[in-house]
DNA sequence: TATGAATGAGGATTCATTCAT
DNA sequence: GATGAATGAATCCTCATTCAT
């Protein structure tokens, strides 16, 4: 019983529903496997969750652990694509662009299901060494590699001290992707019982901690943008 | 009942046995919860790896489940004792004291076996609702009321300046778990190859970030954006 | 969704089997149960009898005792049901009524593999408490009303004498069960080698001792002792 | 810690105990054995039960099947003797005799713990013929005769009509023994709750029906005790 | 003898996956 | 394509029995 709503494209119900299977299968898996883990989550949940019988499931993913590895690779490219065009375009001073890339990630991914993804890759890092390193390569680094960029850009423009890139970037992003587990295990299961302070001024606090941490040396009189070079 | 005090090589092989037996199962059950996750571990291995078969295990264990319990348990004591003391008995300058207990921290916890508590509880938190409330209650709230407390003798001695209290420290640990996590998953897989910057490096900077972040001295600048309160 | 209703065969074989398969996985239990006992019954035992494979007794019944429940909910109905409509829809003399029931119920139940029911409880009331009260419930007290009535019937129509309505019927449904037991217990094991009289002819003692015992009337002289050999 | 009561003689307390352990054993067994079943009693329970360890037990009976054949063997002699040496020195009318040898019976043997061994064989005798085997040569079979005899006695002074031996023996014995087996299993478990006539009204009753039943044609009037309104 | 730690075969139950319809 | 009945390997846990002390 699908819920004809309103058709996007002309093309009949069954049609359309048969094209919107395997994302429904990709977001009713994501879901799943973000609130019970992996391992826990049986497939015909997955199935049931997204309308279809067991069977169907494995009409379109022959494995559980290749549902798994769809569902990291589809998220994959909100997980990195927003912070790439957001500093791509991006034109005022560094802190600022840091600012602002950290609160919409974290908007957007941290803790929107896909932020999800990160608790169970940490979960089954071990077990599924392929879908872990996949991972790695396409989020993980990325992340790193946009961050470091950002960072560097601030070091050249005099807005922070020189500091070693790689170790920055990690001690930058660790609170986001921590905030982002967090809401996904620990608070996810307590419903309706809040175990920490609000993720958002965490955040904000995060933010002015670090900027003040980064900035460079005898923390200058507000230079809103440079003059020179 | 033998004197459990005292000279255990002076005891009977059997009875040194049943003594050191809930120590072997818990490091046999810690490494292989870490290693591979707690619902993917067969109790059986746990009992095999402690030199034991199955049943000897549920002679000192009545569950997988309790088993995961005892593990927490027993790798906590010490972590929040141990801080608190070197807490309490220190006399110096507190962004001193708080560098001193990260890396202690690091050292004993995050990078030991240990660590990767975090990582199982991350993992399943949401399966085991009752393991997770005991992990908050013992682990979690006591680390945070740790450092909230070091944050608060900063600012009474004026080397840190006004900060909202649960939210900076929040900001201040995350860092370090996010490591013990990175350590345990993705860095545990993948053997020999490292896929980060040096965790003790990653500290330093860290300590090195945050500390200026705190700082009371030289306040000039207004950050892009208020923390709030 | 197969309409349930209207000829069996019409429909494809893997539809009939599901229908069919509740039953068949009861007959297998019941037979199994009162042949070994219920402990000593393997679930998957009672699978491939029926004709099936572990899993899917599990399909039908979540668990053994789920089973166990369901072998006495359905060899009862029909049993109570019986012997009711059986009373009712009779006219004639008391003591025939009787009679004619108790060896229709011995024909049917105590005879037939549901009779092998009674050791089962016997053997495992005091484990499955649950199961015991339902069937103490479903299947004791409703037998006992049944003959109570019938009792009372023959009272009134001053057929029998006055007698203890409770303990009367204790004595007279005793043999009858414990027959039943003895066939499914003793007798069932040595297979070939039957260990004491003929149910049937038992059953012919029972009611002709019982029907004179109850008589209401010729109670005349008390002759003590016999003068005359 | 044994309860050093009063020394029945004058051996010191360890080897008394040594003495009286088999017996100790067989009574836990016993008990525990009509109480929850043979297959859902653990050994260990037995040896707790009578004061020793595990291990012990198994330095008297090698198995668990032996300690119930033993349990069986040693029940056996007051199961049967009981009833022999009543027979043999009355002398008076047989209703008599067999009036009280049935309450003799039920008072000694069938409410006692013994009683509960007819429940284990009933649940047990498929699963360990050649224990059933034993309990049948040794107490059905020799039961089966006292009776017989008696009926014997009875006809032959002309107190009881013809009647065929084997089967009117079943008919009479049959509440008896399906009184104990009640006892001991559906009573047994709800504490408190007693779901049936009290034991001894049904005895009375039954040899009540079962004498006027048995009676020399025209019944003789008076029974010797008067069945409970 | 007595103990109780240790064993491991055995049984209930789950669930990913297959395949006839 | 879709379904869901069926499968059986996998896993937790129990308990009779052994044996070093």
């Amino acid at each position: 019983m699908p819920p004809a709503t309103l058709s996007p494209t002309a093309l009949p119900a069954r049609q359309r529903r048969k094209e919107a299977r395997p994302q429904e299968l990709l977001e009713a898996a994501l879901a799943l496997f973000v609130e019970k883990g992996f391992a826990a989550t049986r497939s015909e949940e997955v199935a049931l969750r997204a309308g279809v019988s067991k069977g169907t499931l494995y009409l379109y993913y022959p494995s559980k652990e290749e549902l798994l590895k769809a569902v990291v690779r589809q998220n994959l490219s909100q997980l990195i694509a927003h912070g790439q065009v957001t500093a791509q375009s991006f034109d005022g001073p560094t802190p600022d662009l840091l600012a602002q890339l950290m609160r919409t990630w974290w908007e957007r991914v941290g803790s929107a299901p896909a932020g999800g993804i990160y608790k169970v890759m940490v979960a089954e890092s071990c077990n599924f060494p392929e879908v872990a390193r996949f991972f790695h390569q396409e989020v993980v680094l990325p992340g790193r590699q946009l961050i470091a960029s950002l960072l560097q850009r601030g070091m050249a423009r005099g807005e922070f001290r020189e500091l070693p890139l790689a170790e920055t970037t990690q001690a930058l992003v660790a609170p986001l992707v921590f905030m982002a587990l967090q809401k996904h295990s620990f608070d996810a299961c307590r419903a309706g019982a809040p175990v920490g302070p609000d993720p958002l001024r965490v955040l904000d606090t995060h933010i002015d901690l670090m900027l003040r941490g980064l900035a460079a040396v005898p923390p200058p009189s507000p230079p809103r943008r440079k003059p020179n070079r």
